[in-house]
DNA sequence: GGGGGATCATGCCGTTTCTGCATGTTATTT
DNA sequence: AAATAACATGCAGAAACGGCATGATCCCCC
């Protein structure tokens, strides 16, 4: 028996269909299909009535529904407290960023709260979601990433804690010569975030909605890494929406100009999240250090540099 | 987590070694290493202490011990039940037999006792040791099998019921043309049984040492199946020492002779082994039938036949 | 402290298992 | 009876896994 096992048939049982269980399970349709077969034949026993069309679950496997709930959350309770202990025999912390923020915004908050704290503290950095997926299966102590002004404000849910570090404006730029053509044009030429990252939401929701009537985004390249996207919009690939910490030394320097005049731009907050639940001491007083909010450096800077 | 991690994690804390822990597990040493190291890294934790030469289990994981006992247990009996149940569903049983008995013997005793119970009884064939694991992991009922005298004279162990059903000889057997050479024969062409295999010991225990002191055994051709040893023994191909029951028809027809008056025979019980726990009323049933003594048809009959 | 032996790791390669995609089949609906 | 939705199947590529041979360490004992 498999935690797997036991979450693929939770998944048929809640959802009700082969279907709907492969979606959630994030499985293709027929590959799903194929894996329930096989913990049928490896189970030895026919979990689910395959002459109806959505597959009817047999009543004496959805009897027992609960228990399958119990030993899931047993085993995953289980996996998840067991990497809580390795972790705390190295006396490490893990933190799980969101890419962009790694290397602007998370180095200065380490530096300039932990200082002490340093040495038994790993960083993890990945997108919102499977930071998030780290936060829940208790691989990270703590998340850092961004989220919408909306999102901050919503009720973050029992599970868990959120802490406001401050907030960052998300900025049009791009390179000078092509920004001089921007007034102008009718179409831009944009470094796009796919719509299923946090980011690509973002622009999807708050930014293409304000742009002026006249005026087509043309997406020359995608990518869902904040850097990449800074990449291309150095060498004028396109406009790219950032966030200011990310940009600011190319607007320092001139390589970029920021377009938030002409172009619409946004603020999204910048949020401390962990688990509602038990914490070791030193999750704790990582935690506390985040909440101070005079030492937080956000607002835009870069980490550690002083806010205009 | 699987039901398979725990029990390899398991298996070195009661090893003490990796090497003794992939003779547990039946996998070789390298393969064993190499399964925990992707045991740890899907977990993220570090298991052991691998600067120890016989590894050492880290406390922290040795500590929890008891725990992944108890979890193993509770995912093996979860299992065990689901498959209970859904035989039940059908109304099924499962009877397994070792593959000599399955066209001989036990035929005649599902006919003979089961009448009534036939439609839902379901018949598996494996070699001893597969049939016993069927027994423990619950996808069968029953299992019918031979035992040494020996063993069945031996306490059967506080997790199994026996019943003895009968006897059967185990018989040297050739073709005519083979049989007459063998008087004056030193070297006898034989059909072996593997080392490893039930009949391999017994052959090894019970026949060998009995052969006169200038008579050695050639093997021809080693197969751990009786009906295929049976085959290679009417071809010519060597003298196979079969069970009763699998050669009384080619004994009475004259495609083989026996030759127990001139090589060493010996016998073995025919025995039925349960799970000493509860049972279904159609287990038991079965189980009653069988332990009904007047009903054996065994004592070296093809089963149904009478014996002479 | 320097073999000798046992224990574990690694390179290589064939086998098995798993997945996605495209497409076929069947139960359900209208 | 046709349309639709749900599930199954054929196929090919990818990943996981195992065994064998061999290399690297650690432990023990002289």
């Amino acid at each position: 028996m498999r935690l797997e096992w036991l979450e693929d048939i939770l998944a048929v049982i809640d959802t009700g269909s082969i279907r709907a269980a492969a979606e959630r399970r994030a499985v293709t349709q027929p590959a799903f299909s194929r894996r329930l077969r096989a913990i049928e034949a490896r189970l030895g026993v026919e979990l689910f009535d395959r002459s109806r069309k959505p597959v009817v679950v047999h009543p004496a496997i959805a009897a027992r529904a609960e228990e399958f709930r119990q030993a899931a959350a047993a085993l995953a309770e289980m996996t998840a407290e067991l990497r809580r202990a390795g972790r705390a025999r190295h006396g490490r912390l893990v933190i799980a960023s969101q890419h962009a923020m790694t290397a602007t915004l998370v180095p200065g908050l380490v530096a300039a709260e932990l200082g002490a704290e340093g040495p038994g503290l790993r960083l993890r950095t990945a997108n919102r979601e499977d930071c998030l997926a780290l936060l829940m299966t208790r691989q990270a102590d703590v998340m850092i990433g961004y989220q919408t002004m909306a999102e901050a404000a919503a009720d973050p849910g029992a599970f868990l804690e959120r802490a406001a570090l401050g907030t960052e404006r998300l900025v049009p730029v791009a390179t000078p010569a092509l920004a001089a053509r921007v007034p102008a044009a009718a179409e831009l030429p944009v470094i796009a975030y796919p719509a299923d990252a946090f980011l690509g939401r973002v622009v999807a929701a708050e930014i293409q909605p304000r742009l002026g009537p006249g005026l087509r985004l043309l997406p020359r390249v995608e990518t869902a890494l904040t850097l990449a996207g800074q990449g291309f919009a150095r060498r004028g690939i396109g406009i790219a929406w950032l966030p200011a910490g990310v940009a600011r030394a190319d607007l320092d320097d001139g390589t970029l100009v920021d377009l938030s005049d002409v172009l619409p731009a946004t603020r999204l907050s910048i949020v401390a999240l962990r688990l509602a639940l038990d914490h070791g001491p030193a999750a704790e007083r990582l935690w506390q250090a985040l909440c101070r909010p005079a030492a937080s450096p956000a607002q835009g800077g870069t980490g550690g540099a002083a806010a205009p």
